[in-house]
DNA sequence: CATGAATGAGAGTTCATTCAT
DNA sequence: CATGAATGAACTCTCATTCAT
């Protein structure tokens, strides 16, 4: 994402090429982190993996990020980002409250399902401290349209006038648990499994 | 639960109370390390401060566990035995589907109302490679009468032939994640959301 | 020193040896530090050489300070102690101040050719800011009875008003210097030498 | 000083702001080093730190010293040689003795307290292994007129006969000591004290 | 000349584990 | 059974130095 936009403003292809290599590198690194920590558990990820995973000697690492805690916490914002920002894209409030929902949870559950690696290691993070109280709250800011959306559901009367964490917990954390028990390998996610959880979810929340 | 169970062996007093000490540290350890790896993380919680917590030595650990891997798999499959065992107690194959599913989601709920701390431990393990696979395997196993329930309510169409997976994602593991926001202080769980919470599930499930 | 304290405290003969080898230990540390800083400088002493110099794990140095600033403030304060106690041994209030003087201004000359490595140790700490702020207020804390003869002094218009910066300048500090001097190979102190520093040190102050 | 040199052999005024543009960095550099090595210790100065308070990029620290040691090492050789040079600036062979001695003493005093820095940069070189024995030795050499003043005055019988080390400890070195004292911010030094420790220097080693 | 980015080597420190007692 | 002391191995992080530009 930052690559396009760098890519945008540079013209001469000096810098350019500059600006790339330093993203790759990064990328690099957030890949490798999100793939360890999916596989061993952020207690098992030393930086020395990560650096060896990303080709990198371990002290570039700190040329990006300020230590350990600030990777995970930068990479969590980010991968939060991206997954908001994938999953409101065509949100629009003009859209009736039903499909606006339909929409938007189809999205979460094709990135869930095509960026599996970044959703398992969200729920890793929202499930455990492994991540700055603080950057927890930044990323639950990005859900504000999904937010939206129940509320003039609500005030419709088309869903249940319930806690946001509730509609939550029944609509959207499902796939969360979905996706890591496909990574666990106990479970295979077919197309006809989604449309199931999708009508799970509207008839645990509809009025 | 293992301290009934070996009083009722013990019969010299004297061995007895040995016994009982024996468990009251292993009781301290169990206890001191879900209270460590709920605030900290597994990677934060070193065995000496486990130990400190317990107010035993650090070697003492390894008299009861082989390794910390072991103390985690150990105290994993403990918890879920507790979680299972106190959420099936009252289960009776004779019983009505519905009214079956409603008690053991009643008794799941007040588990981790009640047991928050090992609720959450739970989570953590379910959703982080923290745990070996075999023991996550084998903590699988103890859910069966909830999936006898499903079963015979689908044969009886009273339930939606879903997959076991989609079915405990939309009636169980909700639970899971308020309490995990409970935890985190984000949502305070009152006797009106579980009752909005059970209508929810069954309705995502219901034929 | 703490040696043959705790000798007179214990009488079981196996915690005597257990003491013994944890001060041996510690001894062993405080020498290695001294000697590797004096020779090769603080930036130059790593840990792991200490610890190779004293026959120890790096690892135990932390069981006996908590960090290599606290060794390096400790081993600092203990060492001025000896220094201090050792030069006000024999001080009394009642002897007059020339020959009280004299006295200590012997000690402390015996103990810097002595303890040559300890009184290098010093002058480098007292000179560069190795240790802490504090701990180096507590250091000057031990130079009280030297500072009561020159009060007497002034008060018997003996020695000159002057500050005790001043006095300590003129007539301590040179010692240091000489001995430092004298490690660094390009001066042997002889016993004229000693005394004919004396002779300057008590010129350059008596009224 | 440099800087003058440089200035004089450059006729081209391009060649010549260059030159000074190179002679403000070094100098840049100098007054950098210093400045940390003062307050944090050789040990807490790392090359990047000086790079970063001198403005320049690491890398052109090493295009104007060949390492950290050469780095040091020709600090102290400079600033030793501005101390000498100022010092004996008005030195004559020919003015007698003792107004030569006072005359010297002066200036140094006056260094020492129109520099502070300086002064206390070369006491701490002077007084750890910081610095290579070989600059050491060099450094030494610049004191020459001093020695010879102090040769003078042992011939002419006005000076005790002592080693130029004893005269230095009794006359030179205690003007260090209070230095460091009021960089401390343990003593702060008045023009009464500096006449107070002329007086001490010339007491402690007149015939 | 000057540099920002990169890094290998090594620093200080922690920790799971062992062992003599 | 229980332990405090000890440690090798490994961790996070820093730094003097280099190099392509």
């Amino acid at each position: 994402m930052n690559v396009h936009l760098s890519s945008y403003l540079c013209t001469s292809k000096h810098k350019m090429s500059e600006v790339q290599k330093s993203e790759l590198k990064r990328k690099a690194l957030v890949d490798a982190t999100i793939s360890l920590v999916n596989n061993n558990g952020f207690h098992a990820t030393p930086i020395s993996k990560i650096a060896k995973i990303a080709s990198v000697s371990p002290a570039t690492i700190y040329l990006y990020f300020e230590n350990k805690q600030d990777l995970v916490n930068k990479i969590y914002l980010q991968v939060k980002e991206e997954f908001t920002s994938y999953s409101f894209a065509n949100y629009s409030e003009e859209t009736p409250v039903e499909q606006s929902f339909k929409e938007i949870w189809n999205r979460i559950a094709q990135f869930k399902m095509g960026r599996m690696d970044k959703a398992i290691f969200l729920a890793q993070c929202d499930n455990t401290p492994v991540i700055d109280e603080s950057s927890r709250q930044e990323g639950i800011k990005h859900l504000q349209p999904l937010l939206d959306v129940w509320n003039r559901g609500k005030e419709d009367q088309l869903i249940k006038p319930l806690s946001d964490y509730l509609l939550y917990a029944y609509t959207i954390n499902p796939l969360s648990f979905l996706i890591v028990m496909q990574q666990q390998g106990s479970f295979k996610i077919e197309a006809q499994h989604l449309e199931e959880a999708y009508q799970a979810a509207w008839n645990s929340i509809k009025l």
